[in-house]
Order: structure tokens, then sequence, then C-alpha cells
DNA sequence: GTATCATATCACTAGATAATGATATAAGGA
DNA sequence: TCCTTATATCATTATCTAGTGATATGATAC
């Protein structure tokens, strides 16, 4: 079956691509960060406490999937949400999770389960 | 940092794992099969074209997550949605989806990169 | 022009996770 | 009861991907 541009096949691997951007601890921390305006590289960094090479290749991947946009200026590089959309998606998600979250964490399917914190 | 279950990274990562229910392609392809209503195992392997026992795990995966519920009848089990709101998200990601796709489907950080069908 | 700061790039590795295959369970039907 | 159908479970394997570390680039300050 090869997925043809246009296939519903293609547009769903799209989709998937698209949410991956989300699903990822540092990723989604990156873009709650920026859900309150733009920030520099460095802010980010602090913020999200991840190495400065591992928060380049987030970005990167954020950037290439259209998730954020930046704008250099001096030698700093500001990064913001592409679009509002994406804090309206992120909030429907919090309202949906507020109802399923004892379920989502009780869930041992993830490598980052700890049934310690609970 | 140990997460607890209040801290705000403790909901992000909950937030994550959440997400990573859609953000896969198989499981992103059961999730759309639903939105137009309950389906059994057999017409969702069919329609996703997944084996009998990856179908089974990654409904397992979403039951856990709260994604879906499940009722049995006879020998058959029918799955549906567990929320409305799961379809609005994936509405939301569609709209989103359509000013961004070309930068998506361009982006070579994925293993199911194909640039041949573009 | 040299040192430093801010960021990007990229190969590599470790760790996570999706797919497979074998097996188990449980409900009808013959 | 035995066979078949429908689904679940689970260990193993194959694959994917996040994180790291080294290095590169480009801007400003001295």
């Amino acid at each position: 079956m090869p997925a043809t541009p246009s296939s519903v096949a293609f547009q769903i691997k799209l989709k998937a691509r698209f949410l991956r951007g989300f699903a990822d601890l540092s990723r989604l921390a990156i873009l709650e960060a920026l859900c309150t305006g733009s920030l520099t590289v460095t802010e980010i960094m602090t913020r999200t406490r991840l190495s400065q090479s591992n928060t380049s290749n987030h970005l990167a991947c954020l950037r290439e999937c259209g998730l954020v946009t930046c704008c250099q200026q001096g030698r700093y590089v500001y990064y913001q949400l592409s679009d509002e959309r994406v804090v309206e998606l992120l909030a429907l998600v919090d309202a949906l999770l507020h109802d399923h979250a004892p379920q989502i964490a009780a869930c041992p399917h993830y490598a980052d389960a700890e049934r310690g914190d609970l």
C-alpha cells in the first residue's frame, strides 16, 4: 500500500507525525513554555532543564514540523509558537486529561512509569 | 526533581503520555476508525490492516489510558471512543495540519519519511 | 583579531517501544 | 465434546528515537 500524498493513509501518517511533535516530554515542556510568549533558546533551556544540544535538536524538530517559528536578533534566536491553535489544542488536552488522569497515571506501558510517585 | 502528582512536571508527563496515545500511526488509525462508531476487534483489524496481536496490544494501550472503552457481546468485543472530545481533538489537529502539511511531509527526522511519495 | 557567548549540527549510543509469533482463554456451533 | 472463531497475553526481536558529546558557526565584546 504505497501511501500517495492524497490517500487517507498518507493523511494519517502526517497526522501521526504532527502529533509526535507533542508526544514527547521534552518537546511538550518546550511548547508549554512557549505558550506564555517568545523565548530565546537559553531561556528555554533553563526553564526546561534540557541540555543545549538536546534543546536545539528538539527545536529543530518543532521548527521543521511547523509548530514553532524563530527569528534571530543579534546573537539571540527567539522562538515562538507558530499558531495560536497550538495553545487551543493543549488546552483541550488538559480538559480531556482532567477526566482521565488517574487511568493514565496508572498505565503500566510506559518506561517512565513511576509507581512510587502516586 | 521527583515529580509529585500535583507538580507541573508530573502534569506535563501525563500529558505527554496521553498524547503518545495519538502519536503512533497504528493507534491513530484505530482512533480514526472508531470516530465513525463502535467496532469489533476484527473490524478494526480489517480496516487498519494490522495483525491480530498488534491490534490487540494497541487496543490494550488505548484502553488503559482511557481513550477507548469496550464491552463484550457474545464472543465479540466492541470498542468505542470513550469521549467525544477525542473526535474534537482530531478535528482540531486536521485543521492545524491543513496549514502545515507540506512542512511536515518534508520533515526528514522521521523513520517513516518517504521522499518517494511526495 | 581574538576570546567569548549563543546557537546549530551531527554521529553515536542507550534506552524505549512497536511488531511478531507462540500460546492462552473463552464463547458458540457442529 | 470437539472444533472453530474472536480476542488477549506476553516474551522476544527489530526498529525507532531521545540524549550526549564533540565540533562548527556566527555574532558581539574586548
